[in-house]
DNA sequence: TCGATTACAAACCGACTGTCGGTATACGAA
DNA sequence: TTCGTATACCGACAGTCGGTTTGTAATCGA
């Protein structure tokens, strides 16, 4: 999980208050992830953190908005993880081609498959969770995709929303015991059948 | 919600039951889908049907049992409208078409979005809601997608899974106040991207 | 006719989420 | 330095929910 360095530039309250709320949102990632949603306990996220409800509930209005607060981290984590992957790659094609690939192998990570890929449409639901996919994983396949120059403008948004669908599955495949490799060549072919222009 | 006929083949205590236990989906059917699984306590739905914990317990295993049947009927209910859509359609592409196109109409009932497509996955838990797609909508669009000859057999199973997520996504995209045309024709185009073979 | 099975009822239990009054301590202005 | 305030945190409590168990009436099959 995300380290940060408060020490110097903020005060003691507000330092305390923020390793707090790192603590929780840690423990929270790593049993929302092995659990579900449904199957985490406020309960056991305050046993693990030996902190109690009115400490998390200061922090966190609520489960919601807990399993929201770890669902922005691990997104934010993913999207600087992807920027990282393309980074130095000009060809579009290849660009698109790279954090396809390298978002595919991210999400063999159990907690984005459970938390990002299952839980979070259901939890937030399905408005909220638009909203955040806009802001990471599709906004930037959305930008690729528009790079290529491949689509209609009239198609991109839709052509965008569809093809991320279509990845997921894949990753979600891949995550599930399905043989990488085959995965891999599958959707670089999928992707050169919905990028070939005529 | 389905009407059956018991009467005369079957005795009275069997009728009866099988009664409750549509009287039970259909309520529990329309409380899933206006407030989600977790949004839908046992409670209300008793409340509904003024029958007894012991009943609703006495007929289904638990909560996850009853979304897991309501989700049953719904999707069969789907395979029908589904297999009446194509009926009569002798070319596998046009078909395929005819299909999919059927399946983001169909897809405008906030029923099956919000029970087939947003809830499903996490409350079923990915296996048992991936080996239910398969005898559904999943089952049906490989078949058709083989009938085209279009998708090198190494690569069918996951070309049919990516492109029934883009459907899913596309049919989501339009129920929740999307443009229906564009979203078809964006559809249309895109299944003819992944097609098209050469 | 009569034991077995089925359909349903209702009290009950443990677990869980969220609230609320309260305490301690760092902060910032006077 | 002092002191009111905002922040961090505590722990008891209420209400709800999913699920269990015990009991009862009616039907079925032999």
């Amino acid at each position: 999980m995300e380290v940060r360095s408060y020490s110097g530039s903020m005060n003691l309250k507000a330092e305390r208050g923020a390793a707090t709320r790192d603590q929780l949102l840690a423990i929270a990632t790593r049993l929302f992830a092995e659990h579900g949603y449904e199957g985490t306990s406020i309960e056991a996220v305050l046993q693990e953190s030996g902190l109690s409800r009115g400490a998390l509930y200061h922090h966190y209005a609520g489960k919601d908005a807990l399993f929201e607060a770890v669902l922005e981290a691990t997104e934010a984590g993913i999207g600087v993880k992807i920027v990282e992957a393309v980074a130095g790659i000009t060809d579009p094609a290849e660009s698109l081609r790279s954090g396809v690939l390298a978002w595919i192998r991210l999400a063999g990570d159990p907690v984005i498959q459970r938390i990002v890929l299952i839980d979070a449409p259901s939890v937030l639901g399905w408005e909220k969770w638009r909203a955040m996919e806009e802001r990471y994983s599709f906004g930037m396949l959305k930008a690729a995709l528009r790079a290529t120059d491949a689509i209609p403008a009239g198609f991109l948004d839709l052509h965008a929303h569809m093809l991320l669908a279509a990845i997921n599955e894949s990753a979600l495949l891949v995550a599930r015991g399905g043989d990488r490799e085959t995965a891999e060549a599958a959707v670089e072919e999928f992707l050169r059948r919905v990028l070939r222009s005529h």
